[in-house]
Parts: C-alpha cells; structure tokens; sequence
DNA sequence: ATCGCAGCCTGTACGC
DNA sequence: TGCGTACAGGCTGCGA
C-alpha cells in the first residue's frame, strides 16, 4: 500500500521523467468516481492546456501546481499507481485517467481498487489542511510530538494511523515503527513514559526513511502492489522485520510474531519485545 | 474525545 | 476444476 515512503519515490521518479513543466494536451477519465472534484467533465476542461509547475508531496498525497494557479492531486489509497507511456498505448483494464502530454507521452492511473481519487482544486489547503505534522520533516520535533501523543487517550496503533495526529504512516511502517520501539500497538498513549514517547519518534522517523532508502514497500507479485512509475519494485519489503510476517520468528528474540486486530486493522507485533505493560 | 461499523472496490485465498 | 464466500485496507461519514 503506498504510504508516505511510497509516494515519495513515486514523486520523485516523476520529476525524473520530467513531468514538472509538461504541458497536459489531453484529459481522459475513464472511471467518472476517480474524480473526486471537480465533476469529471469540469476537471478535464480545466486541466486541458495547463503546464504542470512542480512535483509535491503531502503525506500520501501528490500535489502538482499548475500555471494557472489551480493545483491538481493524487491520493494512490490501497492499489493506486502512475505510469507514464507513450501516446496511443492501448489501454490496460485498470487504467482509469489518461492525461496526454507533449513530447509524445501519457500519464496513466492504474488502480484495480478503484480507491484512488484525484482533485483540481484552486487551493490546496482545502483538502490538505486538515492534515497533521510530516514526520520526516526538521521541524517536526520529538518534544511536540512526545507532548500531543501524551494529550490523546487511544490505542497507539489506531493513534498513528490517524493522519490528523500524523500525517503519511500506514499500515506497514505503524507495525514497523512499534516494533522498533518495543511498544505494544495497543498500549494506551498517556500511559507511555517520556523515554518510551521519544524512542517512538525517533522509530518512526527511522522506518519511513529506511522505506525511502530501500524504494518502497513492494509485498507480492501482483497487480494490486506498490510499483514506481517505471514498474520497478520498491526493496523495503526485505527489511520488514514484523508486517505480514505471523509465525515468523522476530528478528530480535526469535519468538514467533502475532497478529491482532487493532482499531479494525491487521497488526503485526512481537510478543516478547513489545509488552503490554502499563495498560 | 473516542470507538465501531458500513461503504467504497476487486484480486486473492480459502473451503467444499 | 470450479464455484461461492470472506477478507484485505485508506479514508469518509455516521451513530453510539
């Protein structure tokens, strides 16, 4: 699932392709729901002849100013993944959007879950402010963190996949980044000492740049997984030392990894190094 | 404030 | 082999 690792690497192998500075010729939608605003048929009159200025990314969002001074976004939810082709490729089945390019090229939405929505906004602050802090930003400090974690009385699991507490983790880097702090994912969030808070920032901070180090999370061969632009497999998945991994030992003690559901979600976790106390 | 659930989707995994 | 069913999950919206 792309989280905020993820849709960094897809940002930045959109830049590479030079996407910043084309100019969208063509608007196709295929599937009229990936459009979440404005209606379909608005967004393609209003996206058609406008250069893209940059490449951005908000937490799991893609952000993509134009000239015009609107402001076009990507959220990839579960399955959602860019490609660019050459004009006239023939369409694959899960192929949703077509934004036709100069110099003979096309973007592609590819999303077989069809959970993938796209905005043309003329300010982005409307859908990207209710957004919490960017973990691996400098500004965001242990000290705030530590202090509006100890503020909120909720499961940790449930807690750090609240993109209004914090903004880009998912489902994979949470377990990944509870592990690393020896936390239980359920463990209540007041009860956490300030040591346990910090080591828990410095976690997080650690697996999300560890997933960008490593081009992503790719689980599995199939279609529904994260790929780049170029169809290239993320390597982080190697490096997962807890998710999807139930009845494998921990890499740590050895004892078998579990798994929960938390707050509706899968959870994997380590028995033996993330204990329950204080709860 | 916090929780749980339905809904959005379809590929995959499973049981028979 | 083929069918049916349950499940996965990011996010929103609702009611408790």
């Amino acid at each position: 699932m792309p989280e905020l690792p993820e849709v960094e690497m897809v940002v930045r192998d959109l830049r590479a392709a030079g996407l910043a500075g084309a100019v969208i010729r063509e608007v196709s939608v295929r599937w009229a729901r990936l459009v979440a605003q404005p209606s379909p048929a608005a967004f393609a009159r209003r996206l058609r002849g406008q250069r893209i200025q940059a490449v951005q990314r908000r937490a799991k969002w893609i952000v993509m100013p134009l000239k015009n001074g609107e402001t076009l976004l990507a959220h990839l939810r579960m399955t959602g993944q860019i490609r660019i082709v050459p004009s006239r490729t023939p369409w694959d089945r899960h192929e949703h959007l077509g934004l036709t390019l100069d110099h003979g090229r096309e973007l592609r939405f590819h999303d077989p879950r069809k959970f993938g929505r796209w905005w043309l906004v003329r300010d982005p602050s409307e859908i990207l402010d209710h957004l919490g802090p960017e973990p691996i930003a400098a500004r965001f400090s242990a000290e705030d963190f530590g202090q509006r974690l100890g503020a909120r009385r909720r499961q940790l699991k449930p807690l750090l996949l609240d993109q209004t507490f914090l903004a880009g983790v998912g489902n994979i880097y949470a377990d990944e980044a509870l592990w690393e702090a020896r936390l239980h994912p359920q463990r209540r969030t007041d009860t956490l000492s300030a040591v346990e808070r910090t080591r828990l920032y410095h976690a997080i901070r650690r697996v999300l740049r560890q997933g960008i180090r490593f081009g992503g999370t790719s689980l599995g061969e199939g279609d529904g997984n994260f790929r780049r632009v170029h169809h290239r497999r993320g390597r982080n998945q190697s490096r997962l030392k807890v998710h999807q991994r139930e009845g494998q030992p921990c890499p740590c003690c050895g004892t078998k990894i579990r798994r929960l559901t938390v707050g509706q979600r899968g959870t994997h976790f380590c028995p033996c190094c993330q204990t329950h106390s204080n709860q």
